[in-house]
DNA sequence: AAATAATACATGTATATACATTAAATGTCA
DNA sequence: TGACATTTAATGTATATACATGTATTATTT
């Protein structure tokens, strides 16, 4: 459904003011798709951020400071993250040796399943959007040119 | 910047993941732009929202449920955000005659004229966004299509 | 070395979000 | 009509977000 049913207004003034909204829009659309699933996990869409940033660092510890810089919402507290996922015993957190202001942390055997078995169900409900390879790569472009 | 440097991701597995992951990051990017406006005059970004589409119902009224199907995030609570807007005199509540579950939201003078300047601001920063009608109109087809 | 600044993280807080539940009014249909 | 379902909005709640502040550690300057 086009943006202009969706929120039900009639046209927009320019079609930049368009692109935006619809971005707002499909941002929650997507986002609460995501969070079905992440809460049968009993995980939060930022808890997911981190578990897949640190996989992807595995074996190697992060930094909060780390985990921070490649979250896709900056604004989030990390510190509070972890702190989740330790309670969930997903994560481990130890202190760094090099700089005692540092802490180290992994993602525990336990989170990587976890984070394995939500990234495979992800990408099948990835599956029904529809969009191409190459279509992908457009609106990937045009939003990094957006950003500046 | 690209998304793969803004979040340290050497490369992603398909386009269509890495188109979904920096539509995740741009919004994030824009709505902190957008915060930084809004809480200057005190209002929040779905407060915003709300008197928008008051503004575009004006000088009908609007009931809680016609705002909610029409807000960006659906999931927030039309109901509070009328609460923190009226206690800020931006809008008036009043009961509706018809039916008597139904509420009739009306924007005030003092809201109007808050949302008209808001709205003024928003199309000045929004000018330092780089793309063209075309390329908008590009990326709203594409945000549509993904939503099926 | 002592004073000062900068960094990394944790914590405090007010508000917002997500989701379930409740309450009142209206609709439906035997 | 009366019983039950549906609709509309408000409320309860646990958690998350946004942003400021605090605290310990390390770096820099004089």
């Amino acid at each position: 459904m086009r943006i202009e049913e969706e929120i039900k207004q009639a046209k927009f003034k320019t079609n930049k003011e368009k692109a935006l909204v619809n971005l707002l829009y499909t941002y929650h659309w997507l986002k609460n798709a995501h969070n079905k699933q992440y809460k049968s996990y009993g995980i939060s869409s930022q808890q997911y951020n981190v578990l897949r940033i640190l996989r992807g660092q595995h074996p190697k510890p992060a930094s909060i400071k780390l985990i921070t810089e490649r979250m896709l919402d900056k604004s989030s507290n990390a510190s509070r993250l972890v702190d989740k996922l330790l309670l969930k015993g997903l994560v481990e957190r130890h202190n760094c040796p090099d700089d005692r202001r540092q802490v180290d942390v992994l993602i525990s055997k336990k989170g990587l399943e976890l984070v394995e078995k939500s990234i495979e169900e992800n990408n099948k409900s990835m599956e029904v959007i529809n969009l191409s390879e190459e279509e992908s790569d457009v609106i990937s472009n045009l939003l990094d040119k957006m950003r500046g």
